[in-house]
DNA sequence: ACCTGAACACCGTTCAAGT
DNA sequence: ACCTGAACACCGTTCAAGT
């Protein structure tokens, strides 16, 4: 934080950009042209300014994506979770997935780091707090907190980059035939669920899954670490 | 596969390079200087070749890295598995998990598709069965597997990147403070772990929650999907 | 203090030409 | 058939200079 035009004195040339503006501008580029396109370059174009010029409000490409991030989080409507601990885990879960899911963004941070947004600290928070009225030990919850937030980033990932593919302008794939994403031909005992593949992968896939896990790591509690 | 060389009768020149060449070259580059150095360009100099070379044998750089992934998967050894189903389900998944984890790359193949190697078919059919003669349907079977799918990438790219971020020998992060890797500061009500968070963050965090997940996606053998 | 231009050190990939 | 060189269209970032 702490933007780095700040207004001391007034000595020196009044600042054109700011980091608002660039922000705005990221957001711009990223909401017409996608994330692919977001680069230093053609967002100093988008402000009529040169690359360099953004090195004065944002240390770095990797900042840049981060300050999105919190910024986005920080829009986000802040909904009222349940008192029920189970509830409340799964819900704050569930804000966690769905305001990252709207960032397309989100797998270059990913790839760049392993952050959190400040503005979405409430939500770890709730969590592991959750995970701790279920019963959990300190320990428990915390890992608990991971293993779910590892699935949110997997899924994450894996789903942003097929939209990328998929709904790209681009040429169809044409891979390799050696290598494809797996569909049912490749089990012969599931020959059955051709056709509802795509229906059956594609189907809000985030939640299911969610609830197993969390009834997957309660039903863990105070079972000790090193087992079989 | 059908690798571009191949010597259907002897016309033209001799191949000087191959795709075996071209892997092997890739994999010492990955050896020693990380995967953030294997360039096109980068492997053409190891073979003192140009970069053009490589894609009479090589459609571009991502079959590149799925060959590689594939040639990786083919080499790993490959386990006897139980014959208990749930056993089954959990040991099948840690092979994919160990796998992949010895491939600092995977994150672009990641990042650029959601594939799986032929030469790890094996496993997935395996979990998949597995999940089956656990008592989940078919379609449950296929869920189970993708949940267990996510949250392995997830696991896999936040800890390549950690490594590579960490043990990178670039300078240190120097972060803005309003950005970090979540730790018990930021959780007041969590300070008795200050001092243990690395520890606990780091011990082998797949298995665990591997087991937990399971467990879970078992339990819900039979529920109705939109439920809650 | 804020911004610019040129430069550095890279990318993946295409294309026309050589042997 | 296999390989080369030059070029295209990009990157993020540094550095010295301008106002």
């Amino acid at each position: 934080m702490t933007p780095r035009t700040r207004r001391t004195g007034r000595t020196g040339r009044p600042p054109r950009l700011s980091q608002e503006a660039i922000l705005t501008a990221a957001e711009r580029i990223l909401d017409e042209d996608g994330p692919e396109k977001l680069s230093m370059r053609r967002l100093a174009q988008e402000l009529s300014s040169t690359a360099m010029a953004l090195y004065h409000h944002v240390r770095d490409k990797d900042e840049l994506l981060l300050l999105l991030l919190e910024r986005h989080a920080e829009q986000f409507p802040r909904p009222e979770l349940p008192t029920e601990p189970r509830e409340r885990l799964i819900a704050a879960s569930q804000v966690l997935h769905d305001i990252l899911a709207e960032c397309p963004w989100i797998v270059e941070v990913l790839a760049s780091d392993d952050l959190m947004a400040v503005s979405a600290l409430w939500i770890v928070e709730n969590m592991i707090d959750a995970a701790i009225e279920c019963g959990l030990s300190p320990e428990e919850a915390v890992y608990a907190y991971r293993v779910i937030w590892y699935y949110t980033a997997g899924e994450l990932t894996i789903r942003v980059n097929r939209e990328r593919h998929h709904a790209g302008l681009e040429r169809p794939p044409h891979r390799d035939k050696a290598f494809a994403a797996l569909t049912p031909e490749d089990f012969p005992r599931l020959a059955s669920l051709a056709g509802q593949w795509d229906e059956i992968t594609a189907r809000d896939t985030h939640r299911q899954g969610l609830m197993a896990i969390v009834d997957g790591l309660l039903a863990r509690a105070g079972t000790p670490r090193e087992r079989a």
